[in-house]
DNA sequence: GTCAGTATTGGCTGAACCAC
DNA sequence: GTGGTTCAGCCAATACTGAC
């Protein structure tokens, strides 16, 4: 179907491109988890049908011209950027956010960023868009077991979702924004941190990073956030798991509406291709009537000349 | 057990951009 | 013009997963 030679768009990545992608990503890995469930016939495994392809078309289906090599890339870097921005966000958590020493990446410049190796330019939409997709993957994975774990709510969503009274602050897409307000979604971030099963993502977690073993720098796996009582335990994590049922619901419905608009999209563009065929075929009758208006007007005129010529002679 | 596909990470290069 | 920075793109290495 696909066998069109594309042309690839070149150059950086726009936010809505990267937006895309991430949608594909979250697409795919929601077909996949149903295929592992066994939603479908586990057909996951056709040679011909690969992952990066399916990406791709998702892709360029919704505007973003990119290879699945440059897809498979940019969602690479995109990765590197996001675990580095997350780290970072836990080990503030950790230390007890910004009245430690540490402040939130959103609240730092980018001079700060780069002394913490950390990426200049993370977008908080695209951060948000990734927290979603990494643990809802990293959740559905530990279907089965308890479930629970810390959720990490994107900074943006938790502020919608717990600020409901705060005001339209902040438009629909925020250009480079840095969250002037408290960071509610930095507090779930601590929250999620603190709970006892808190590494989500560490399960699902590269095997490259368990290969790369010992990962000595970040010693602090799991067992760092040794909290005092198990009542806070219980509180820290019934808080978090609320949290989650919260931020599914929001991201659920959200996921509906956006494909919602898609579908209306899509039909309207439909609908205006249908038009404009009509337009055309309606063109081209209006043409043919005409035109053969104007063969029998001809032929009438040629055949009233041939009667008045025998009766002129 | 083998193999193909995939995920992840690290390293490198080149182009584009910016400050000086 | 030059040097630094950022980002896209490419490659290699390693390990996991699922099919056979």
């Amino acid at each position: 179907m696909a066998n069109e030679q594309r042309e690839y768009r070149k150059g950086n990545w726009t936010v809505a491109e990267t937006m895309v992608l991430i949608e594909a990503k979250k697409m795919d890995d929601e077909r996949r988890l149903m295929i592992r469930h066994g939603g479908e016939s586990s057909s996951s495994g056709k040679p011909g049908e690969l992952r990066w392809k399916r990406v791709e078309d998702y892709c360029w289906k919704n505007g973003c011209l990119r290879s699945q090599n440059q897809c498979n890339d940019k969602w690479d870097n995109l990765m590197r950027d996001f675990k580095k921005v997350r780290e970072y966000q836990r080990r503030v958590a950790v230390a007890g956010g910004d009245g430690g020493g540490e402040k939130s990446y959103w609240k730092i410049d980018k001079n700060e960023r780069k002394e913490h190796t950390l990426p200049s330019n993370m977008l908080p939409q695209i951060f948000d868009a990734l927290v979603q997709v990494v643990e809802r993957k990293s959740q559905a994975e530990m279907v089965g077991g308890s479930g629970g774990g810390g959720v990490i709510v994107p900074a943006a969503e938790a502020q919608t979702m717990l600020l409901p009274l705060q005001p339209p602050a902040q438009p629909p897409t925020r250009p480079f924004a840095e969250p002037s307000f408290p960071t509610v979604g930095d507090i779930i971030f601590e929250l999620s941190s603190y709970t006892p099963d808190s590494d989500t993502s560490e399960h699902s977690e590269s095997p490259a990073k368990r290969r790369r073993g010992g990962g000595g720098e970040q010693g602090g796996d799991g067992g760092a956030g040794a909290v005092g009582g198990s009542s806070l335990q219980e509180v820290c994590s019934a808080i978090s798991q609320s949290g989650s049922i919260i931020a599914e619901a929001i991201q659920s419905s959200e996921e509906r509406e956006e494909r919602r608009h898609r579908e209306v999209l899509s039909l309207h563009e439909r609908r205006l291709q249908i038009e404009e065929s009509n337009a055309e075929i309606n063109r081209q009758g209006i043409n043919g009537i005409v035109d053969a208006i104007n063969k029998l007007a001809n032929s009438m005129l040629d055949l009233a000349s041939q009667k008045n010529q025998p009766e002129s002679k």
